[in-house]
DNA sequence: TAATGTATGTTATACTATAACAAGTCAAGA
DNA sequence: TCTTGACTTGTTATAGTATAACATACATTA
């Protein structure tokens, strides 16, 4: 899909521990809640966290038929079915791609930022615009049970590249 | 696409009036900003008026193509990118689908109310989501440009029948 | 009227997603 | 142990969404 550079966070930081860290957290998840983290769930699950960045269904299947699992698109659909219904990897509706979530276990209802210039993708905290967001669905009698938010802008980087 | 029975807000309401109403601003915000509204666009416009609900862009498409306009796809994505940019509609990313916008020409970044039994869609105001969106984001130093906030859940009148 | 920019029509194709069925795996109870 | 049933994976086929690229037409202004 895209050749973005990653920055989940628009920051530095040590990526390798991150994603351990990510897939120790799935496993203790999954250990807990009594599901059934299979070899193709959990490496797409790592394939997100070492892409680092939002994949599409097909770059994740390519992976995937690449190493010997099927070939087909149902098998990355879902795949990523499973970790989206279990919060262990999100959906980026504007770009019709999935993201490993950096928060899992966590309640947490996380705005997207998506950086228009490099594509990459900030898993932002967003309990505040989630409040807002339900109050606003509340005065309309409205029972909201899961929400997308998602921003597309300029990171940090780019303003000041596309200053420059 | 859907079969959805209306509603925009959830709630009845003169819809001829407000149809009449909204091609009227469209009418003025186009002469005030010096835009095209074309044949194609303004009745693709009135398309998503009538309907009342989403439409996707093919649905858009056969009824642009059964009144003698071109039937091949760009014909309506162009029409309803045009509309898109100009705010005289939205583009509902979790339905893959279009709707006119209701306050046409007043600055709003809206939510949909996205009900997942009737697909009813409701543009909520939203003034306060955005402006929690805006600080999450500028805590990361991310500048938003557009946002998309849906929430998918069930509408007033499902939730009672689905408590039936 | 010529030049330019914009809009539309059309062909072709790329990309995204799911339905439906077959085959295999696993765990729990008979 | 065997069997049953739930779940997972594989596979075929197809549906649905979206855009690139080029040709033609229209409008505005120089």
């Amino acid at each position: 899909m895209q050749d973005a550079p990653d920055s989940r966070a628009f920051a530095l930081h040590d990526h390798a521990h991150c994603a351990g860290d990510m897939m120790a957290r799935a496993e203790a998840l999954s250990r807990d809640k009594g599901l059934r983290l299979t070899p193709v769930r959990r490496r797409t699950l790592e394939i997100l966290l070492e892409a680092h960045r939002a994949l599409g269904a097909y770059d994740v299947l390519n992976r995937l038929s690449a190493e010997g699992y099927g070939n087909q698109p149902p098998v990355a659909y879902r795949a990523l079915e499973f970790l989206v219904e279990q919060g262990l990897a999100h959906r980026i509706r504007r770009l019709n791609a999935f993201t490993a979530c950096m928060h899992p276990g966590e309640v947490h209802a996380p705005a997207f930022l998506i950086c228009r210039l490099c594509d990459a993708v900030a898993e932002a905290p967003a309990a505040p615009v989630r409040a807002a967001l339900d109050r606003a669905a509340s005065d309309l009698g409205f029972a909201i049970e899961r929400s997308n938010i998602e921003a597309l802008g300029l990171c940090p980087a780019c303003q000041t590249g596309a200053a420059a």
